[in-house]
DNA sequence: GGGTGTAGTGCATAAACTTGCAAAAGTAAT
DNA sequence: ATTACTTTTGCAAGTTTATGCACTACACCC
């Protein structure tokens, strides 16, 4: 119950964090009882809110904790950079360079995914950025004609080829 | 009960939640009706969980719901971190690859992207690894000056070429 | 048509997390 | 030591979110 003790205990509910992701607070409360911190769920809570650490999705679709890092949304800028909007698609190699509206890119993603062409490869999300790899034998036109496909909000701006 | 009627939500739901932190589902249900959409709890947690946007501490304490991948600063923990871990730069083909401490790539992916240099087309961030698209008309020498211009951390440490 | 498969939904319930309140322990003065 | 104040903790109850199961709707194939 002394404050030190807390202060550790913080800094190591901080480390293991930081290295395992976890997904609940009762596996978090036997690991900190290995390193010889006797805790409760009820603790935990409010540790973790302390430190600001909250539950964030996997893409393999858990929930688990991680440090902040990955986070809130300034609304305000949201709705100025949401007006200021683009779409475009450039190329690079055997990469496709799909940009969106902020928050967008994994919808963008997931729909490309659904899409299934054989032309595409793979793609990753970012936040407003998603990248499509190519097969090695796809063309960027016939590429370009699928993304607009599945994505028609590319159609209204003009997109550069890379 | 159409497959429209749940892209729609799903788009509905990731433009609200990227303009407004919403606490609870109930509070989000409520807002989809006045958009026209009839929704569950049940529904809500699923459509939640497809589309990665989770619950995440705000600096008041809160919890709000964010879309995946949105990248929040904290300069004081930022820096006491920034110090620890290994800065990398590699190259793969017209890829820079750039390995953060744990938990740092989207802070700075999100950093290469207000750089808005056009050698490179955009960036994607896992955890501690940050994928940039090179332009292919950009050498990676001027992209390496450039990120380390961006990503000052990366020239205490010998980085290498891939 | 009938059969099979998949996606979407709702209900009820479970699981996970938070919080109000009170007690215990530390701190700092008198 | 006693008083007053602050911090930390536990318990129990509340809130919020996730899930197992059953059912419907739709697509496709025979």
């Amino acid at each position: 119950m002394e404050k030190q003790d807390k202060k550790a205990r913080l800094q190591v509910i901080r480390t293991i964090v930081g290295n395992c992701p976890f997904e609940n607070q009762e596996e978090l409360a036997v690991e900190l009882e290995k390193a010889g911190f006797s805790t409760t769920q009820t603790m935990l809570s409010r540790d973790l809110k302390q430190l600001r650490i909250s539950k964030v999705r996997t893409r393999s679709g858990k929930s688990v904790y991680a440090l902040p890092g990955v986070v809130y949304f300034d609304p305000a800028k949201t709705r100025e950079e949401l007006n200021a909007t683009r779409w475009q698609l450039q190329f690079s190699g055997n990469l496709a360079v799909l940009h969106t509206p902020p928050g967008h890119a994994s919808l963008v993603a997931y729909e490309i995914d659904e899409h299934k062409s054989q032309l595409l490869l793979g793609t990753v999300a970012g936040d407003d950025t998603v990248i499509v790899v190519m097969a090695e034998n796809a063309g960027r036109e016939e590429v370009r004609a699928v993304l607009l496909e599945v994505v028609p909000q590319l159609k209204k701006r003009r997109t550069s080829s890379g």
